[in-house]
DNA sequence: ACTTCATTATGAAACGTTTCACACCGATCA
DNA sequence: TGATCGGTGTGAAACGTTTCATAATGAAGT
């Protein structure tokens, strides 16, 4: 073997004293005759030699990487997603090569674009851009997003979640119900969270209200619409439900300033199940979506290999956590 | 052109009516003459043209990826270096392949071996595997990891900024501190935080102790530790330090159980600077680790051409920014 | 003993780049 | 006018795989 070079299949070939094609068959699990691949696998061992995935990605188009498109990689739900997605991979041993677009609709359709370029095996996106072009050559995998039915999503049942916030709050007691939302103006699923919770409302004939605010108008206009809604030191409602646990934390300080306690004046409810920077619990009593299950069902309905008769949208089950700021603790 | 499958550079080539070579000059910067380059641009797009990277990584050896390797992506502070590092190659043209570890020093290995394989560009590391066996083929640069004047190493100044928690809290009125510890014995650059506290103390002479405590024994300890040092509902410290925020996140909580009141009590920091989930401040005092230049100087170091004279450790300044667990806000 | 057939190893061709020795061209100079 | 030379475009070879048509082998049937 020639040295000072990573040693080839030709190199293990000659090793083993078998031919070019009988090294390939042993590391692509194609059936070989025993004696001839504990040849090929000890001259293998013995040069250290390892499949270039280069070279294989160039001749046989499968690279054993996906690609991750998201957002960012700080949001606490994002990290998780991306850590789970990670795993998940791994498990079936491929790698994650991880785009960050920062919601800019240009920038997901260059992050596309540039691992188009790389032949990924396949993307999983968590993207803003409804009018995304996804090349038909590469399977795709939209997170949260029900864009197109060619495109299959895989997300948490975002409806069900609405329903069980408003059934919650309704059981601890409350009469008088907000929906707080906030997020960009995207036809996904999240927004389903809303129509859960009207359904429940009105199944109930519970009172409630609803106020959407596009992430460009910040949290503000929500300190102003709570502000104008307490009246003699009370809230006009005595429950809300916020589309994430983020806008939740925003919340119980917004209320904290107007001297309003939580759960006793108000019970609050958020979305998403992020655990607290110290994993011992939540952020606030939320509906968590099962994030490692959304990973694994994503990854799986990617690397599937007949792309004949895929899902268009699979629901997954979230559940509901106490997290201090409901009466149930 | 072929039909139904990407085009090639001799698909691009023959459409612009020049030479092989030339397409590759052109999409490889090499000076061309600049009717040609034009000609092989405009052709370029009309045929939609990508460079495949994988045919380039086969011959050329650069793939324009780097991995980087993490413990886990969900920690707020893994995280957030992540995502810097993520954007830092971005900028730069090139990709970032990301893999977990869950802090495994086996698991740490086979990373490397995998993205080996890979054959990326170069290696950024935050491992916890004083041994690791890094192929010499590859740029490798560790953060927060000392391990090896062979191995580029990019930490915050860690003495300093035990130095700067120790004065801080002494600047604040605290007589007798308590520096906490918990995380992997690693010989890396994170035990200077000790260090610089205690040469502070000295330097002061100031009363101080320490308690140190390995990841696999938990935080309890520590519970056990302070429930004895408190005497007639004091505790006999009034400052401690905490070598993470997440340390400082489980010490405020455990205080509360005794009774003590943060700040007014007992002042406490932590280190890392992570942010609070609305991203709207800090969960505790702390010393601020400059994530996005950790990342950005890594990258830098890792992709420089001449690598003949690497600086074999760069630290970087922290600083300090209060939390609302100590008296300055 | 000869044919047939199924099984399995073989090695040349192809994947899409980059590189490099070479050819070409116009300019400079004796 | 002819030799020399720097500059620039050309295209064949090579990178390390996978694939596939072909050859070799051995077992079974006549």
């Amino acid at each position: 073997m020639r040295r000072g070079t990573m040693p080839t299949m030709k190199d293990v070939a000659q090793e083993a004293g078998v031919a070019l094609g009988t090294v390939s068959k042993v590391f692509n699990d194609i059936p070989v005759g025993e004696d001839y691949r504990r040849r090929v696998l000890d001259a293998a061992r013995k040069l250290g030699y390892q499949v270039n995935s280069y070279a294989r990605g160039l001749k046989a188009g499968k690279t054993g990487t996906v690609a991750l498109i998201l957002p960012n990689a700080y949001d606490p739900y994002f990290a998780a997603l991306a850590d789970s997605v990670c795993q998940a991979l791994a498990r079936r041993g491929c790698r994650m090569l991880m785009a960050v677009t920062g919601s800019d609709p240009d920038a997901e359709q260059q992050c596309i674009r540039m691992v188009e370029q790389n032949k990924v095996d396949g993307i999983i996106g968590l993207t803003y851009n409804p009018a995304l072009e996804i090349p038909a050559s590469i399977p795709f995998v939209s997170i949260d997003r029900y864009f197109n039915p060619a495109v299959p999503c895989v997300a948490s049942d975002n409806f069900g979640g609405g329903q069980l916030a408003a059934e919650k709050l309704a059981e601890l007691g409350c009469r008088r119900l907000l929906f707080l939302r906030i997020g960009a103006d995207v036809p996904g699923e999240p927004d389903k969270r809303m129509g859960g919770f009207q359904a429940a409302c009105q199944a109930r004939g519970l009172e409630h209200a609803v106020m959407a605010l596009n992430d460009r108008d910040g949290y503000e206009p929500f300190r102003v619409f709570l502000r104008s809604h307490v009246e003699g030191g009370r809230l006009s409602y005595d429950g809300i439900f916020c589309n994430t646990d983020r806008l939740a934390f925003y919340v119980q300080n917004m209320l904290a300033e107007l001297g309003l306690r939580v759960p006793e004046d108000v019970q609050v409810v958020g979305f998403d199940g992020v655990r607290r920077f110290g994993n011992d619990g939540y952020y606030c009593s939320t509906i968590v979506q099962p994030v490692g299950q959304l990973a694994e069902t994503s990854v799986s309905i990617l690397l599937e290999e007949d792309r004949s008769a895929l899902p268009s949208l699979i629901c997954l089950p979230v559940s509901y956590a106490p997290g201090g700021t409901t009466m149930d603790g």
